[in-house]
RNA sequence: AGGACUAUAGCUCAGUUGGUUAGAGCGCUACCUUGACAUGGUAGAGGUCCCCAGUUCGAAUCUGGGUAGUCCUACCA
């Protein structure tokens, strides 16, 4: 074995043999266990987010596959609608080809070729991630299978009256030219104006004042309104105002959403851009007077003056003619929310169309019910809330986008606007006895990608098909998912899943932190702080992360100010970890928190940690192989007291880990395999395997058990680390596994470790603790005495009980040899002792005689400071004791160990001034 | 505006039903190339558990209030 751990080599030719092998694939088994994968966009890439989450649902797949379940991880991708048909489209126009001059038909080969060239990156980062899918399987939401899915639920949904069409309202992206839902809009803070505009009273006397900050959707107002009850204004409601550069008049009407404290309490009407006004409208039965074409620039019923223009200059515009005629009252610095669609940035303009939307409330009712009765349970359970919350209050869905990318919503128009649902042309007419020369157009739209991702469990299993899939892996067992997809796709199938299969998606949802970088910034590309997971597995130069991180930018003025950031936070690019460091650093983080902080310190901690893992492994092998390991059970052994222990310590390391999965606390997991393996393991059981093995005098009996407690702990404690370690434990596996009576092609497919309460030895654990009680004393006394390590000591005993003169003869050896002792001798009670640097270990006196060794006032400090900490300790202890409501009211068992630890500590104490006396009188 | 979450060592975070000497990793200090490992070993320093009040014999933990921060939802033109 090489000494320092060398992942990159390994890590490939472990996962391609694996894959080879068809390992990823479910195994049979009686109980099933399956996860979907989140369906990433199929022309993207993984970020930090993805690799967190995928390793999550890696060590769940590992762990149950090895527990014996039969176990399928479901890979796919989806197709991203939106984001796809941009970068295809911008790609176009980079040859000066605009979308529309190719046609939709090649627009869409276009996109599948980009599909091809590019859709590899994530599947090949998945692999490097160590991702154990079933490739077999692999689904894409545009597949025929999956497609066919989609069209089915469309056309049930909708005989059903579930989806219908409807002119509404929308968010409309004026620059990717579709309607996108309410959860697409992103609305922040920004610095606008309100402009006060006077509106003439019809019939020539005074005004009203209307505020707004949108001035040039005045000229689609339909009424003002003024609060019914609001004095100021009561004499005006049914009077008609003069609508100033439309010609047109129009009501003062009288309504409660009115806010009389706002602006001038006077509110210009516009139903057809505003979706308050618009419900607003719809109450008072106003006229809806579109003024914005597709582009959001003037058009539709506006003036012909104004037709044409951008609306941003047409607003200015507005603005100065209404000054013009004296009619702009003022404009004041306001802060407003500005919806921008979170794909474009742009701002959202809310537009009159037709579109298709899903009646999401009745869809609702089943899915609020299957997470109240426990069907369904979030962890951590406080996202039930969010949840329910969303839900209770759910809007319709738009589900139609003016996309050609997607799935083609499958109905027909005739000439005159009457709609026909169905799967083709052919069945439309037969259905509906359409006649063959009557004319029929398709609906040009397609549907929202969230669509066809709201059936992914149950599309990518073959459904509408009754598969054995589908019964074996449906519903699965648990969705691992960040909470910013709560609504756009957990909420969406639960209610698509319960409406179509009568059954959950999956039973439980993991709900993960969001990933942020080391100042706790959301990674984003524009910011310029994203990280390529493969990057810390495989390192990174700075000039080429610099270059990764400021090419192809939206905002290319940012890249400097990225250039800098990034030269600063990595001066020297980053170092390779591998994939085993990267994946434990991600469990280590995975408590239950909603922010997962990167800190680039964490991974080299863990890289350490291979390494080490990688050296204890080379220790036993050089110690094991060729050896007699105990493989023949039949020979007889003798096992150590810490050969006992450690196993001990094995199960009860089993018994966290189970528990840490059971939760999905992976960062409780992380950390019982870590200080198993570094501190109990490797600190202390190695060490103290070497006085056995390099004992010339110690019987084969024991060296055969120790060996064979070395080569087997390491052997199960490397399956208990495989799930969230993948590549080091299989290549240790491989050459350990033998020796330790283990046959198998890979560690993969091995039973998963359960702990073994019968093995669980509290004798050894007590014994083995006070051998390190009395390690770590003699190991204080020489670090703060600067006694050379090297140095070899002779110690004396004093004052201890017949249980620790027999855990002395027991373990003299073990002592001697990590306490580096030349001698240790138990005095009788009647034996003078000489002066002496003192530690204890409950009564037990450690004696390291100070002859020529020891600082006098060194050890007087030494001791003043213990002294000094038992006095603090105990007068707590004496204060709560002597406190009668104290030894009344607490339970027994806790006064009687107040009442221990107070003895305990007087003895100590005593101990110590003792010594402190005698070494003063040296 | 409503709601949620967070606040523990210099940094990133654990801390289960109230009883611990409040822990880990990283970082820091000192010493050490001892035959698995310097990506290492040994020892050590470092905390007003955000603040205030309450409940309790006892609070990092429970309750209320406050402060700071983060996020979500809905939005007033």
């Amino acid at each position: 074995m090489e000494k320092t751990f060398q992942p990159a080599e390994i890590e490939t030719r472990w996962y391609d043999e694996w894959e080879a092998r068809g390992y990823f694939a479910p195994q049979g088994g009686e109980k099933a266990y399956s996860i979907m994968i989140p369906p990433p966009n199929v022309t993207g890439s993984l970020h930090m987010g993805h690799g967190f989450q995928e390793a999550i649902m890696d060590a769940l797949i590992r762990y149950h596959r090895m527990a014996g379940y039969n176990t399928l991880w479901q890979v796919g991708t989806d197709h991203a609608g939106i984001a796809t048909q941009m970068v295809v489209e911008r790609q176009l126009e980079a040859q000066g080809i605009s979308r529309h001059e190719l046609g939709r038909e090649k627009f869409v080969e276009k996109v599948w070729e980009w599909k091809e060239q590019s859709g590899g990156t994530i599947t090949r980062q998945l692999r490097r991630l160590g991702s154990s899918l079933d490739w077999s399987r692999e689904r894409f939401t545009m597949d025929e299978g999956l497609s066919n899915a989609v069209q089915e639920v469309f056309i049930r949904l909708y005989r059903e009256g579930l989806i219908y069409r409807g002119k509404r309202l929308v968010n409309w992206d004026p620059v990717l030219h579709t309607a996108i839902s309410d959860l697409e809009v992103i609305s922040e803070e920004e610095q606008g104006h309100l402009w006060h505009f006077n509106y003439p009273l019809a019939g020539g006397e005074g005004h009203l004042t209307v505020a707004t900050t949108r001035p040039e959707t005045m000229l689609g107002d339909a009424a003002v309104a003024v609060h019914p009850e609001d004095e100021r204004y009561a004499h005006l409601i049914g009077r008609m105002v003069e609508l100033p550069l439309t010609g047109r008049e129009i009501p003062v009407i009288a309504d409660d959403y009115v806010d009389r404290e706002f602006g001038t309490g006077c509110v210009k009407i516009t139903p057809a851009h505003d979706f308050n006004d618009y419900e607003m409208g719809k109450r008072h039965g106003l006229p809806m007077i579109n003024i914005l074409d597709d582009d959001a620039a003037i058009g539709g019923e506006a003036p012909e003056a104004y037709l044409g223009m951008d609306r941003f200059e047409a607003r200015r515009k507005i603005v100065a003619d209404l000054d013009a005629l004296g009619l702009l009252e003022k404009i004041e610095d306001h802060t407003l929310k500005v919806p921008r669609g979170d794909r474009s940035g742009i701002v959202i303009e809310p537009y009159l169309t037709d579109q298709w939307y899903v009646d999401a409330r009745e869809l609702a009712k089943p899915a609020i019910a299957a997470v109240e009765n426990g069907d369904i349970t979030f962890v951590p359970k406080q996202w039930e809330n969010t949840y329910f919350a969303w839900m209770r209050d759910i809007q319709d869905w738009c589900i139609s986008r003016q996309l050609w990318w997607g799935h083609r919503i499958p109905a027909w128009y005739d000439d005159k606007g009457n709609v026909y649902v169905g799967e083709s042309e052919e069945s439309v007419r037969a259905e509906n006895h359409l006649a063959d020369e009557m004319s029929l157009h398709r609906d040009e739209d397609v549907l929202d990608t969230w669509f066809s991702s709201a059936l992914w469990t149950f599309s990518t299993l073959g459904w509408p098909e009754e598969t054995e899939e589908l019964k074996i892996f449906h519903p699965s067992s648990v969705l691992v998912t960040g909470f910013d997809i709560i609504f756009f796709w957990v909420a969406r199938m639960i209610m698509m899943t319960l409406h179509f299969r009568k059954e959950v998606p999956f039973h439980t949802v993991y709900v993960h932190g969001l990933v942020r970088d080391a100042e706790g910034q959301k990674m984003s590309k524009s910011k310029g702080n994203v990280l390529d997971p493969i990057d810390l597995i495989d390192g990174i130069e700075l000039e080429e992360l610099v270059q990764k991180r400021t090419a192809g930018m939206m905002q290319p003025q940012l890249a400097a100010k990225i250039e800098k950031t990034t030269r600063k936070q990595f001066p020297d690019g980053i170092a390779p970890y591998g994939t085993d460091a990267l994946r434990f650093t991600y469990f280590s983080l995975a408590s239950t928190g909603r922010d997962v902080k990167f800190d680039i310190g964490r991974i080299e901690g863990y890289r350490n940690f291979c390494n080490k893992i990688w050296n204890a492994a080379r220790y036993v092998m050089m110690n094991c192989e060729g050896e007699d390991c105990g493989q023949d059970e039949s020979l007889p052994i003798e096992r150590s007291l810490a050969d006992r222990w450690i196993v001990s310590k094995l199960q009860e390391t089993e018994a966290d880990v189970a528990r840490a999965f059971a939760s999905y606390r992976f960062d409780l997991a992380s950390q019982a395999l870590y200080e198993f393996i570094w501190n109990e393991y490797c600190d202390w059981y190695l060490e103290l395997s070497k006085p056995v093995l390099w004992d010339e005098n110690a019987s084969p009996e024991a060296k055969r058990g120790t060996r064979r407690t070395l080569i087997r702990v390491l052997e199960t404690w490397l399956r208990l680390l495989h799930p969230m370690m993948p590549f080091i434990t299989e290549e240790i596996w491989q050459t350990v596994a033998p020796l330790a009576g283990k046959s198998g092609e890979t560690i993969m497919l091995q039973p998963y470790p359960v702990a073994d309460p019968g093995a669980m030895d509290s004798a050894a654990n007590a014994d083995i603790e006070w051998l390190k009680g009395v390690i770590v004393g003699i190991r204080n006394i020489r670090g703060e005495m600067n006694i050379p390590p090297g140095k070899e000591l002779t110690v004396l005993m004093k004052n201890g009980s017949d249980e620790d003169q027999r855990r002395l003869t027991e373990n003299a050896p073990f002592l001697k040899k990590l306490a580096r002792l030349k001698e240790v001798t138990w005095l009788a009670a009647t034996d003078e002792a000489p002066v002496a640097a003192t530690a204890l270990v409950g009564e037990l006196e450690i004696l390291v005689p100070m002859a020529g060794l020891i600082d006098k006032d060194a050890e007087l400090a030494r001791l003043a400071k213990e002294v000094d900490r038992l006095e603090q300790e105990l007068k707590r202890v004496q204060g709560k004791l002597s406190n009668s409501a104290f030894v009344d009211k607490a339970p027994a068992a806790v006064v009687e160990k107040e009442r221990e630890k107070m003895q305990a500590q007087e003895q100590a104490l005593q101990q110590l001034q003792e010594q402190e006396r005698r070494i003063r009188q040296m």
